[in-house]
DNA sequence: GCTAACCTTTACGTTAACGGCAAGGTGGGC
DNA sequence: GCCCACCTTGCCGTTAACGTAAAGGTTAGC
């Protein structure tokens, strides 16, 4: 299949994409050669292409990919496990972009996206009920905030303080001292 | 409950609080003795008490505490480490509990109070600038949500789909196979 | 006052997510 | 055609966050 020309005018064979090396992309996204190369490891992601001499070669897509999972582990937290749950959906999708372009049924060109948005959207899920747990710990902070600003008020006006029912917890008290 | 007095009508030493042993806890909240041992290992929480026979003793506090803290860790998705930050606050803030009681300067009570709220204040505002960087990456999920229902309407309308600027990727195709 | 269930500390094992080194191959600029 | 910076796989090391087993002490019920 291959078209040997390097100077044809469309070499199917020559890279119409930018790639780029693994050290590269490393740089460019705040990643260690070492960790993509575990990441392919885990099968998170494998890169667009290899060289003659097998060097990892990544495209802009890849570059994409990365990018996301970065997100998922730094903001959003997840573990690569988990990572790698939404992504064996990205990894079908992937397949389907093929599919997608080598059938002409529209039927089943219809059922392939479908499929691809109900990946997003399970996708989607995931990332927003993460963020209602973290909204209601907020809420929960700015509860125990407002219960400090009542304090203050307190304070302000002069008035002593409601008793705590806290007891003392520093080192010095211990309980059953009695009691041989 | 033996109600062993030793000389005043209130007793200091007689516990007037519950107080539960680490099993209990470590069911109630979902975690595992080990788990508990290790927080107070790492400094995060310090049972209220110990037993005659050195067994840990949790008050309600700590188990609020301990929530606090498995919340950072599931839902925020923080690390120990990153969580032994914002406690570092609140170890502080058990402190100044006690010398807020100690005191009666209305002036240092008013300071101590202030500087709890500005704790609180660090905390939710780190809780904050994480779901806020969760909430972007949902909307950029829902960016390419968008862009597939794009081409799902595409596809309804019989429409050719905008060519795909994305190469195969597919293992079969190797770039630069030509060569020397 | 005996026993079973629980607790203590100590210490070694495990998994995830990499870091780092060694031994050898690659690639493009001179 | 050479060179050096970059790449490869392989493998051992490390840190965080626990698990788990050992050897012994404690508590509560009977």
């Amino acid at each position: 299949m291959s078209h040997l020309d390097t100077s044809a005018p469309f070499d199917p064979d020559a890279p119409a994409v930018p790639l780029h090396r693994i050290q590269e992309v490393g740089a460019a996204l705040g990643l260690t050669t070492r960790t993509l190369r575990y990441y392919e490891e885990l099968g998170l992601l494998k890169p667009a292409a290899r060289s003659e001499g097998d060097y990892r070669l990544y495209d802009e897509d890849d570059l994409e990919r990365l990018r996301f999972i970065k997100g998922l582990r730094d903001d959003a937290g997840f573990s690569l496990a988990e990572i790698g749950q939404l992504l064996e959906d990205e990894d079908a999708r992937d397949r389907n972009r093929d599919r997608f372009r080598t059938t002409d049924d529209p039927a089943e060109r219809r059922a392939i996206v479908d499929d691809a948005l109900a990946r997003v959207d399970r996708q989607v899920a995931s990332l927003r009920s993460k963020m209602e747990r973290l909204a209601a710990m907020i809420e929960e902070a700015e509860g125990r905030r407002g219960h400090l600003q009542t304090h203050i008020a307190e304070l302000e006006a002069g008035v002593a303080p409601a008793p705590h029912d806290h007891r003392p917890k520093g080192g010095a008290s211990r309980i059953t001292r009695a009691a041989r």
